[in-house]
DNA sequence: TCGGCAAGCCAC
DNA sequence: AAACGTGGCTTGCCGA
């Protein structure tokens, strides 16, 4: 497929130089402001550590805190890492804690903050390219095995968004004065992708039908009614949409979801039933990519996964789930791709200025002068619907939303 | 002092 | 505790 790097790889080159080149405004001030509270915390938190460890440790050290958990304070459920040391991630912390165990609780908390200041809002400031007085983010155009960009220096596509004191931060990135951040992003895109590429009936009309797919799968796999749906019972149904599309194993979704390996088992089941599909799409992905060295995207593109015939049974199993999850992934990346190709001509086309200026696998930021916010919304949305044809023709829709704000929270 | 690895965690 | 996919950044730690 020689088209792919002539028509999409070429001109992408030059659009992300622009985009780089344009950079993204943020208020130091508030990130001064976020870094003082936090650094404030972090102390706090830190003192009440010291306090209940009883002796001087450095709370940054996952050895210690593992030693003085699992060793000293001898709480339950300690498992080693591959190295042998205590395992002290945040799923380990968050089970203690919710057995009412303040240590982990404190650690946790102090981890949270310092990660926000350190990577973050201490981090950022330095970015900011004097001349401009805007941070530029440098993306790398085949870094990724899907055909996703990346970005780095600084990473731009890891924003915090998940907690209020994230989202803090992403606050702190702001339009110019006159100016709109307008966000637009693909709803669910590569849950689209699964219901198209594995032609699963239900999933589609689903789709076509505007529908929670959430609330629907869930639905269709436990026979709760959509209407007034407990919170807990869509969880689960999400989990298992997003397991489906990451190559899911039983293992994976019973620690994702806290239940038995069996019980993950059913669910698995039960969706294979489900969604007639999905099951021989998963196959097909893994024969195909066993014979081939490789699995395409919609477009063609192929991308090589030879290590899917490896001995080891759970090399082998990696590269059969990357394989499924990258047909998705990689499809998704190719049409934001061309997306990101074709809406620059169709702003100008309409005399419109937005600048494009970032890029989050299924979001694109652009900055736009008040004015304009009106007039630019439905040409990126349009764009970015429209981006797989004439090359490829969906039998769903691809749903975009687009907001514009002063700041990229407000925006997303 | 530097580089690399391990652990951990932020995003989609 | 990542055998649920793709990345990048920071800290701690250790050896050269």
């Amino acid at each position: 497929m020689t088209t792919v790097y002539e028509t999409l790889e070429r001109p992408l080159v030059s659009v992300l130089a622009r985009m780089e080149r344009r950079g993204i405004s943020i208020d130091r001030q508030v990130l001064s402001r976020l870094s003082g509270d936090f650094a404030q915390t972090a102390a706090r938190v830190e003192a009440e550590i010291q306090e209940i460890a009883g002796e001087p440790v450095n709370v940054g050290s996952p050895k210690q805190i593992g030693d003085i958990i699992f060793g000293k304070m001898g709480l339950p459920g300690g498992t080693k890492t591959k190295t042998g040391a205590w395992s002290t991630t945040a799923q380990v912390l968050d089970d203690l804690a919710e057995q009412g165990h303040d240590f982990p609780k404190k650690i946790l908390e102090w981890r949270q903050v310092s990660k926000l200041k350190s990577t973050y809002t201490d981090a950022l400031p330095t970015y900011v390219n004097p001349q401009t007085h805007r941070v530029h983010t440098t993306y790398a155009l085949a870094a990724t095995t899907t055909g996703r960009l990346s970005s780095n220096e600084p990473n731009l596509q890891n924003i915090p968004v998940r907690t209020e004191d994230g989202r803090k931060i992403r606050r702190a990135f702001i339009a110019t004065p006159g100016h709109k951040l307008v966000s637009a992003d693909y709803s669910q895109i590569e849950l689209r992708l699964l219901a198209e590429i594995a032609d699963v009936p239900v999933l589609r009309q689903a789709f076509r039908d505007g529908l929670d797919i959430h609330a629907m799968t869930a639905s269709e796999m436990f026979g709760v009614p959509i209407k007034d749906m407990p919170s807990e019972v869509r969880r689960r149904a999400k989990a298992i949409n997003f397991g489906i599309i990451y190559g899911i194993s039983a293992f994976g979704l019973a620690n994702q979801l806290g239940i038995a390996r069996e019980e993950a088992s059913a669910y698995i089941k039960k969706y294979f039933e489900r969604f007639p599909g999905i099951r021989a799409y998963m196959d097909e992905t893994k024969d195909s990519c066993r014979r081939n060295g490789y699995v395409t995207t919609l477009f063609g593109r192929k991308m090589y996964y030879p290590d899917i015939k490896a001995s080891n049974a759970s090399v082998r199993a990696f590269n059969e789930r990357a394989a499924i999850n990258a047909r998705l992934q990689g499809t998704a990346a190719d049409i934001i791709r061309r997306a990101m190709i074709r809406v620059e001509d169709a702003l100008a086309e309409k005399k419109l200025t937005a600048q494009m200026l970032l890029q989050v696998h299924d979001e694109l930021i652009f900055e736009v002068p008040d004015g304009e916010v009106a007039a630019t919304l439905p040409v990126v949305q349009k764009v970015m619907q429209d981006a797989p044809f004439p090359a490829v023709i969906l039998s769903l829709p691809l749903q975009v939303d687009a907001r514009a704000a002063n700041n990229w929270d407000e925006a997303h």
